[in-house]
DNA sequence: TCCGTAATTAACCTAGTGGTTAATTAACCT
DNA sequence: AGGTTAATTAACCACTAGGTTAATTACGGA
């Protein structure tokens, strides 16, 4: 696959990786504690390859404690997208102000993606 | 492919797409226009599919002129990009601080990319 | 009307992805 | 030492992604 842009978003194009991200942004855990939520679909070593992905594209280092390995989410992949996304700030900066926008139009509090959707742009928009 | 963020992602994960994009970033472009720099490597059939892909997943809108396709950026798929790494915004935060740190070691002017992050840097960080 | 150009569709091929089961490595515990 | 638990490796399979060539559609111009 060569390119790292190119690895960093196939990282991302699969749901369970990015569950696996999410878990991850709420603290370190090993790869039972990963591979709980998808027990009953999906194998192991399923789950030790989808992490294999994430590791090399850089979204998560795993360190060995004892017979367990602690993965923690890393800042270096997201790195890459964010400074990718600044080549296109002008759409999408657009495209959060309009979310913003309808946002107002709904109710004051929604749920979560929504609310922090809405504090982005109030932020940065001005100024 | 199913789910949405799947589809943009995925979109995304592969450098002669992310390379329309970009072209595409600067104005509108017929299929023609868009095969061009890749004339010598790639089928037009090949581009086709790209641009289906892209279209899939709203980063493109197409409009028949004559026997051509004008191909325009959209927001949409931006948003999805922009919502989500919502989410994650803490790590890619801090990762541009270090890089906007970064490049105030090194020369006042870079190549783009590089100005565009500091340039965000300096523009979010205090206040 | 006929030819050239723009682009897509169809049919096909290869390599890679996401999954499986079975076997293996490595650490802890009694 | 022997058993249990954590995780990985190996070998395999089905499906999709990215590419090809050949054929087709659709429009403009002499």
């Amino acid at each position: 696959m060569e390119d790292t842009l190119t690895q960093t978003f196939a990282a991302l194009a699969d749901p369970t990786r990015r569950a696996m991200l999410e878990r991850l942004s709420l603290g370190k855990a090993s790869v039972g504690d990963l591979a709980q939520p998808f027990r009953n679909r999906m194998s192991l070593p399923a789950i030790t390859k989808h992490l294999k992905v994430l590791e090399k594209a850089g979204f998560i280092t795993k360190s060995v404690d004892a017979q367990y390995r602690r993965c923690e989410i890393n800042q270096e992949a997201f790195q890459e997208v964010a400074e990718w996304m600044e080549q296109y700030r002008i759409f999408w900066e657009e495209s959060l102000d309009r979310l913003d926008a309808y946002l107002k139009t709904v109710s004051p509090q929604t749920k979560k993606a929504s609310k922090a959707a809405a504090k982005k742009g109030k932020q940065r928009r001005r100024q």
